[in-house]
DNA sequence: CGAGGAGTTGAGGCTAGTCAAGGCCCGTGG
DNA sequence: CCACGGGCCTTGACTAGCCTCAACTCCTCG
């Protein structure tokens, strides 16, 4: 169905770069890849027509697998992805989860081998940007643009792992986890106060580095206060200002006289009356 | 918020890309980039001549600020930084520690202002290379390709945090940071087994999301088992192998016979696979 | 020589890991 | 259709180890 034909040729030459010649499933195009990640393609322009690869990937299925040779970088077009690293002693730390309009595979680049593993976590599509045409794409600004926003946003999510860790308490870790969702479902135009987790317990533990028991006490307890209710993997956050206040007690409060007692209340659990 | 702006406006000649139009205190040119960056730079190519600025950081100055506006992407040339965060209570959370040949500011690309601030931990300088101009760079292969991998680097090196966090006990912790200094260490041709810590114990702390004290402890520890030995901000790595096995073989006991080292139950975090 | 920050050490309370058992959900198969 | 099975999730009891508070030492610098 692809251009079956020759790999001559810089791609230099040719104005013609044809992404998907290593077509896998599906094709798709540059306008449909702009489009998702919320650039709008200046109709017109040739460019606008390339096409790009879509892979599918079924649930649990690997889209990379570390240690593997990377060749490509992805663009998340539907579906949820862990992405793993396992560590000497066999232990798979999740590092985060990666939704539409996310890039996947960039950390690649550097080592030329995938240094993580990214799985999905329920019925996927990608887009897929060869890395030897990364090289060629001088020209075509409108995707070299958003590949290097989305590796910075990559980076950027990447530190949010720190800022989770960084609060001792489990309800603490899952209040900020539970909030980024909120923020990553506002952004893609979804409810920030109501979604389904597509991890399971599992995951969450391994990301937020608690044991998986200490995961379902914390849900427990955030339902006990009345933040959230849920019900397996459907959570719904009743009082997001609540929440928000839990969230942002890192350490122990610094010397607040007064306020001490309540700080100190809230960072306890029961909520503020 | 020492701004050492000297925003006087170059005349925009246009053709030619001066990069370190808004020099600050010092010129370099891409061939000195490409060099630090590990890319012998092709001879004769008459970009390699490209001028790019040097800006020099002192010890505990901010190259750029959390909530400014990105102006410029970083290579570290000399010293080191620790890259944190802010959050909303207030606490500092330490990101990282990024040192030469490594990329600062790429995180800021998305947003257009800055999530994280880095501050100098010693006598510092920095390739500067203006955002404004990465749009007009698709003529410099060298220079995005070094971008490209340098982001990617940035990326992967964020995943250690995890990696570190997963351990819960704080020896393991600090021999996997210890370990992960070491590698950089050799990477830029110094000793492995020997350095000295450019950051003080509360950074330490705050990366490894632990207390200051148990941090002490931890050092106390690593040199009572005869792993490590230190005075102060120096230390040296003695066994590298027990530092090692103590750093990923978390998951069971592992008898060392006569140490001290008390690996009871040095897990790697539930999972329980 | 003193002041102050950095680092260490000790005591105690409390969170979270571990082990173990039970409940829930949803698949498969009779 | 229901019964069974095996995940996934929850709950309870116990204990290890970390955070907190507080005092102290060491080092550096004025």
């Amino acid at each position: 169905m692809t251009h079956a034909t020759t790999t001559e040729q810089a791609p230099l030459a040719a104005k013609v770069i044809d992404l998907s010649r290593n077509t896998l499933e599906a094709r798709g195009s540059l306008s449909d890849l702009l489009r998702l990640m919320g650039r709008e393609p200046a109709s017109g322009r040739p460019e606008s027509a390339l096409p790009i690869a879509v892979r599918r990937v079924r649930r649990d299925a690997p889209l990379c697998h570390q240690g593997t040779k990377a060749e490509s970088i992805y663009f998340v077009r539907s579906g949820t992805f862990k992405v793993i690293q396992t560590l000497e002693d066999g232990y798979d730390q999740v590092l985060g989860f990666v939704g539409p309009s996310q890039v996947l595979g960039f950390d690649a680049l550097y080592a030329e081998s995938h240094p993580t593993t990214a799985i999905a976590l329920d019925e996927a599509s990608v887009f897929v940007v060869p890395l030897f045409e990364l090289n060629g794409l001088g020209e075509c600004r409108a995707l070299v643009d958003v590949i290097h926003r989305a590796a910075s946003a990559a980076l950027a999510d990447q530190a949010e792992i720190a800022a989770i860790m960084s609060a001792v308490r489990a309800e603490v870790r899952l209040s900020r986890f539970l909030l980024q969702l909120s923020r990553h479902m506002a952004a893609r135009g979804q409810s920030p106060r109501r979604f389904i987790l597509r991890m399971d317990r599992r995951d969450i533990a391994s990301y937020l580095a608690v044991a998986i028991e200490t995961i379902s006490r914390a849900f427990g307890a955030l339902a006990e206060s009345g933040l959230i209710t849920f019900r397996n993997r459907e959570v719904e956050i009743v009082d997001m200002e609540g929440l928000h206040r839990l969230a942002f007690v890192t350490r122990r409060p610094l010397e607040l006289p007064d306020q001490a007692v309540v700080v100190r209340q809230s960072y306890c659990l029961p909520a503020a009356a």
